[in-house]
DNA sequence: TCGCTTGTTAGATGATCGTCGAACAATCCA
DNA sequence: TGGATTGTTCGACGATCATCTAACAAGCGA
């Protein structure tokens, strides 16, 4: 399987990371990494298929938001709180947070 | 000239602000708007046609983010805060504070 | 009224996006 | 070794997007 590249703290970009939490289906799953922790791919139930799903997985790590680790057969996937933390400070927050009430 | 529609604060979506910020353009047109208050269409300084810029006038204020009043000739354009402020609480201004570092 | 200025709209173009089914790769287990 | 499981990649599809030029609309001043 190839190489995951996913952007190190200080290259994560800010447009990258909004546009990335603008699509609802990866809305939903920053929402579900950050309410409930690190999970497998497979384990998020979302109406749509799992290419799709893979694809907005890539999307995620790719923009930074989150960190993917093989361990078998399974991706697990966080969300990288601590460099989002350090990097943009208070957005994850306030958007977890929007998107509880929106 | 048309009426210009803008969602009225509780309508404002959290997925179309993000979206509306993710783009470069848009997000130096927001920038400016933080730091210098209320300004016409035409004294935004950006490498791009008028015809343009007045499309991402169109999807900033149709977001939620910006407001447009129309004086003669001009259009007067500027942040919505106080309604953003309301119904995403830190949400712009922790936008804001990474785009002045990122 | 006539020109000038400001900004929007129409139409077109190339690029990108979200989505899907199908094929592929990697791992595990019997 | 051979199947089963998990997830990615490929190729294609319509939809949407950012961008442009050109044309249009609205207001102002001479």
């Amino acid at each position: 399987m190839r190489a995951l590249h996913q952007p190190k703290r200080d290259q994560i970009q800010l447009a990258a990371v909004l546009y990335a939490l603008s699509d609802p289906t990866r809305l939903a799953v920053v929402r579900q990494l950050a309410a409930e922790g690190e999970r497998a791919c497979g384990t998020f139930e979302l109406p749509t298929t799992k290419a799709t799903l893979s694809h907005h997985f890539k999307v995620l790590r790719e923009s930074g938001l989150t960190h993917t680790r093989s361990e078998g057969v399974y991706r697990f996937i966080s969300l990288r709180r601590e460099d989002l933390d350090a990097r943009f400070p208070g957005l994850l927050t306030s958007v977890l947070k929007a998107a509880r009430k929106a």
